[in-house]
DNA sequence: ATGGCTACGATCCGTAGA
């Protein structure tokens, strides 16, 4: 059984891209990020087609989440972590007991500004949903772009992004709190390669020199953690004609 | 050097991403 996340950037653009990945990697499950469009535009039709159910919670420009899935999805919720919040970055719904939730974390822009304040708020929202969740369903798993490069490690180059947006210590601390609730992330429980990223800039060739960071993830509870046999980074849809700037992360489990 | 791509919705540039 396989759990992938991947930030599309824009569904409409990468929908073939993503079929093909689908039918490559073949994962059960997988949650979208930046689809950046309107219920109503949601190619369920399409990915039906493909042999996926869906769900979403999307806006016409900016964010948008989705959970495909091959089995039934049920008990799908849509939610704001913070009051009155307008932008989609939390899905969550469940199949064949496993709880899934999709999340499309804030970027926070710059290390003070409103936007990085929004960010923190956010995830105390975050950690208060997720301790909620792991209470009913033992078997959760947290998957998408958290926008956090949780260690040195998971940056090119550490130094010059010392104290920037991504790898701020109130940013991974917010981070470190959600596995504090009793999730790992999926990537750390085996040995990977060396600067292993899954975000790479448009700029400057940023891919070609492996300059990234791992702003995505999936966190598992300590029963799928316990089940969870791989978890990788697929490099190969980053080197496609108009990529997403991000990849996908996909975990295997030996059962459902 | 504070830039560089890409997507979007609205123009022929601004906002946002990370």
């Amino acid at each position: 059984m396989k759990l992938a996340t991947w930030n599309v950037n824009s569904l409409k653009v990468r929908l073939p891209q993503l079929a093909t990945w689908l039918a490559a990697a073949a994962p059960d499950v997988l949650c979208l990020q930046e689809t950046k469009l309107e219920d109503a535009k949601f190619p369920r039709t399409e990915l039906e087609a493909l042999g996926y159910r869906s769900a979403c919670s999307g806006q016409k420009t900016y964010n948008g989440v989705a959970i495909l899935c091959r089995e039934d999805l049920s008990a799908v919720e849509n939610a704001s972590l913070v009051p009155a919040d307008e932008q989609k970055r939390f899905l969550a719904a469940t199949a064949r007991g496993i709880r899934m939730v999709c999340v499309y974390c804030p970027n926070g822009q710059a290390v003070g500004s409103d936007k990085y304040g929004y960010k923190l708020r956010w995830f105390a929202g975050l950690r208060e949903r997720l301790a909620a969740e792991l209470a009913a369903h033992p078997r959760l798993a947290v998957l998408g772009d958290f926008n956090v490069a949780p260690e040195d490690r998971d940056v090119h180059d550490p130094k010059a992004w010392e104290g920037q947006v991504h790898v701020s210590g109130p940013e991974r601390a917010a981070w470190r709190a959600l596995l504090a609730l009793g999730l790992q992330d999926a990537f750390r429980l085996f040995p990977q390669p060396e600067k292993s990223f899954s975000w790479w800039d448009y700029r400057s060739m940023a891919f070609r020199r492996n300059a990234g960071l791992r702003i995505d993830q999936i966190l598992v509870s300590a029963p799928l953690a316990a089940q969870c046999t791989a978890c990788a980074i697929d490099k190969e849809p980053r080197r496609a004609e108009r990529p997403s700037d991000h990849a996908p992360v996909i975990a295997e489990f030996s059962r459902w």
